[in-house]
DNA sequence: ATGAAAGCGCTAACAA
DNA sequence: TTGTTAGCGCTTTCAT
């Protein structure tokens, strides 16, 4: 195993040409007669050569790689960013290198070791939340950086986001025209973006309707769906019941239902409730979740596109904010 | 942007050594003083210094990067996989390096290429089915390679994989007791190793226990939600009706649960489900799906401690098949 | 402990 | 069209 491999020295050796000559003949450049490119091939072939695609990276300063950095893969709403990513990508001649940042406390060492590593042309970095500290390595940019982010003040990147805050005054507003007025609400992590959004749609909307938020159905959630079942277990404690539970997003609805049903209360009959995301399981719940449907599938393609194009300097224009759409997708549960 | 980095030659010259000594001093090698060395990593942080990765992995031969190599991102049984392989490499000091296939056709490409580009200094493969082309290719080894495999045929490489054939005769064996006879079957693609060795099961384990099969009952399917759906729909035509139905994964059992939940059957009651794989959202159906669990953070620790280990040269020994522990899940759907 | 220099495999500028 | 040669940034002998 790794024995010594074949190079184009040993081509030229055996082609009797140099190795420049193998280079132009392998690369495709015009400046080969077809005998020489011809025995050139011929002979990589029958020695099985692969070039270095280590040592070409190296003298060109490219290796068509792009890094994707999130704060977890294994949630679902990421592997779907991540698909969505590799596919873009690779359909434009890249490579996608998927790098958890393992906890918060190696984001930023995350991002700059790959930002100045060499081995990565561009990065996408998922931010739940953002800090100085995070903005400013980001803008550092040795290499260009695509954020995927609910935070969307300005630093020296693009940003590809969601409109948490329409979104979630959109909820509020359905949820009035269907009739509910007492609305409860299960908030995610306080220092995520998102969340922070999501909750001031809320809020606002719900002013704006002239809907008094009674302070005990504002719960604490993280965004899981444990948190999200115990959140409800605490709403249910109260006296006075909600009609309807809005979950900041779907992993908290699962375990608002789940809540629910161990508490025998029935959806939508007894309580509706509504999430936010529209990850896979959303849909085939009992009875299907009514939802925000995040496009992921945008969210990772313009990601990827404006990366690229970045990279290979086919836009120079100044850093934008690029807002993907969302869709109320209204099932049985609400 | 990608301004011109500070590199050694830049250090050595401000601390007035030779590049040797800077390297010698930023790899922590021991031939330095302390003075120089401490005058040599003042200046490097100064400058804010970051090594060329790609020039150190050239030189070095080695990345410290592993591939990952899926037939479709985006399935949930293989983000898990991602994310155990990433946890388990970053922990050794390798990132990975995720690479779909982006259809059969082209995995052997993907194979091929990730060999030999030097990018990668080992390859984790999770194969659904094999044939020649793809175990000559993985056996062609220019670097050290581990399947996940449900085919376990013996090839040039390590092979980490399920025990689909025992653990179905499991299920059989567990419906029987719990005194269900009639079975339905809704079997996987039919080129697919895992799907072959669970139907396999299924049939010798329905022997032994002089199960007789009703070939009505044996549906065709092809591992998604839809398909199982259909295969449910179809089922459901016949007169006569099986008591209970093995879906060979859980996305077609989330099908079925669908297709009978339409149809007006009520689960366990009326008919029971029984899945496999136990993917994040079997627990959460109503009811929580019945089903063997596959262990997917053993499966990708395995695979990936087994390749690190070859490609440091720590495990010389013969090529092994390891296969990974299941359990059957007891929950509510039968 | 330090320096000089070779070389990893390839590309590209320059010459011929 | 082809060859010569100088790097790319780093590590690693081999001297000193």
């Amino acid at each position: 195993m790794l024995s010594k491999s074949i190079n184009i020295k040993e081509i030229a050796k055996r082609a009797n040409v140099s190795i420049a000559t193998v280079s132009r003949a392998l690369s495709g450049n015009n400046n080969v007669t077809k005998e020489t490119r011809s025995k050139i091939l011929k002979i990589a072939h029958e020695l099985n050569y692969k070039p270095n695609l280590l040592a070409r990276s190296f003298v060109k300063g490219k290796t068509n790689i792009i890094g994707l950095i999130l704060p977890d893969i294994s949630d679902e709403f990421f592997s779907e960013i991540i698909k969505s990513v590799d596919d873009t990508s690779y359909q434009d001649g890249y490579f996608t290198m998927v790098i958890s940042s393992h906890g918060n406390r190696s984001l930023v060492e995350s991002i700059n070791t790959m930002m100045n590593s060499r081995i990565v042309d561009g990065l996408i970095v998922l931010l739940s939340s953002v800090n100085d500290e995070i903005k400013r390595t980001l803008s550092s940019h040795r290499i260009p950086v695509v954020a995927i982010s609910g935070d969307t003040s300005i630093g020296n990147y693009d940003i590809i986001t969601v409109d948490n805050y329409k979104s979630s005054r959109d909820v509020v507003n359905y949820l009035f025209k269907k009739g509910y007025k007492k609305i409860a609400y299960i908030n995610g992590p306080s220092e995520n973006s998102d969340a922070i959004l999501r909750h001031k749609g809320f809020c606002d909307e719900c002013k704006k309707l002239k809907l008094t938020i009674n302070p005990a159905w504002i719960l604490n959630g993280d965004f899981t769906l444990l948190g999200g079942e115990e959140a409800t277990n605490q709403l249910l404690q109260n006296k006075e019941r909600p009609e309807v539970i809005f979950a900041a997003n779907d992993m908290m609805a699962v375990g608002c239902y789940n809540s629910l049903a161990k508490n025998g209360y029935k959806i939508p009959d007894d309580i509706g409730v509504i999430g936010f995301d529209d990850i896979l399981i959303s849909e085939y719940l009992t009875p299907p979740l009514t939802t925000i449907k995040v496009d992921t599938e945008t969210l990772g393609k313009f990601a990827t596109e404006k990366l690229i194009d970045r990279i290979n300097g086919n836009d120079t224009s100044k850093h934008q904010v690029i807002t993907a759409n969302t869709e109320l997708v209204i099932r049985k549960s609400c």
